[in-house]
DNA sequence: CTAAAAAGTAATCGTTTTGTAATAAAAATG
DNA sequence: CATTTTTATTACAAAACGATTACTTTTTAG
């Protein structure tokens, strides 16, 4: 593992916190400790590569924690849940919060550093494939999440850009507004299909000669071509 | 988990479909719910990668829904029956109407992502092409939702498109205007029959030549041959 | 805290799709 | 073969759909 991971320990015993830092710092991660829930949501979130996650803990539970990260801040940092509890439910309510592993106490050290490679790995594999899609001058780094034209950035708010990688992604492909909705908006909110089209219609001012590459069909939805 | 499966979750357990859609979502899939087989049956089954189904459900049970898929919409996506029952017949009767995997509840939630991972790579191979019908030049992406002849896209409405996949998903044999109707039109609204007769005529003005390949035949209804 | 940017809403207007009804044509019936 | 029933076609009307605009609310960043 040659990549430096960054891991935040959330937990408010402060002795396994301590084993746990160790062990880990000496497979070569980058530890950062919070002792409670709310000192956790204090960190930057978004700098760590993975999260170990007391569930019980005084003032806000790890469940808290998990669920402010997902909802509000909405990120999707890998979590993992440790927890003394085994009992089924349990593991269903982590599960419900996004957690992607669920590791019960007392467990061994090796244990938890295995799941969190396997974790890490995972998401890995993933990052590693092709990010950016083009067609002709226009290019779209899903990544970093910037298009280009011809080399020159163009600006685009998130959506703009989700749908329009959405749609790049899948050229020549109808897809209706509902699913559109459905993966770029999740269900988040509530709102309204005609929010779609205001979305393509700025996209299609704002990507000049290729606003016309998007067309759209009664019935069927949106299309890249 | 690149490619972006879409997944139908069919339960009338409002909570436990909420946990499921939580969490295959955080694995990346694209979750759709119907509460009930009647609202399954409405949904474009052909659009899903995969259903997960419940078998006990007030209506229209499970079993009834993989049957109409099965038999009547001849789709073969992969279907996973979830059920409180544990006996042995009843997995029986599951794999029978087409079953692709069998789970019991209770079930953890890690159990139902790795059966839906195994059955998705399984069948990766159908899983990503396109589904397509084809008669000589015509061909008919049902996935897509676009039809072609000799390679030239025509512009078919919805309506339009559904009726010709219908016939052509059945080459060969005659489905009356009632049964169009009701797999086409369900019963959102009620429309005379007469409609189907209009639609079938736009439909062999666009098809050209193969407009003579959809057969009328009075008391029967129509026909692709 | 304020200003700018982003996202969402609502209203309008033009277009496409769908539905209906009238009529002509074809098929079934006796 | 005449009559009734069913089906095909056409033209038109209604409804649904989609693009765009102006405006409001929410979020973000300084």
């Amino acid at each position: 593992m040659e990549e430096n991971y960054r891991i935040l320990i959330v937990d408010d015993e402060k002795d396994l916190c301590e084993i746990l830092q160790f062990n880990l710092e000496s497979e070569g991660f980058i530890i950062d400790i919070a002792y409670s829930g709310e000192e956790a949501l204090k960190k930057d979130i978004q700098d760590y590569d993975l999260i170990l996650l007391d569930v019980m803990m005084e003032g806000v539970s790890g469940y808290k924690v998990a669920n402010t990260i997902r909802k509000q801040l909405k990120i999707s940092v890998p979590i993992i849940f440790l927890t003394a509890k085994i009992d089924e439910n349990d593991v269903l309510t982590g599960f419900n919060v996004g957690a992607d592993d669920y590791i019960s106490k007392p467990f061994s050290i090796k244990e938890v550093v295995a799941r969190i490679k396997a974790i890490l790995k995972r998401g890995q594999v993933t990052a590693g494939e092709s990010n950016v899609v083009s067609h002709q001058d226009l290019k779209i780094d899903l990544k970093k999440k910037i298009i280009t034209i011809s080399g020159e950035t163009i600006n685009l708010t998130r959506k703009e850009f989700e749908i329009l990688s959405l749609l790049a992604k899948n050229k020549g492909q109808y897809i209706s507004r509902d699913e559109i909705l459905k993966r770029i908006w999740k269900d988040d909110v509530i709102v309204t299909e005609r929010n779609v089209d205001v979305n393509i219609a700025r996209l299609r001012k704002k990507i000049g000669d290729y606003g016309s590459n998007i067309k759209g069909k009664s019935g069927y939805g949106y299309c890249f071509q």
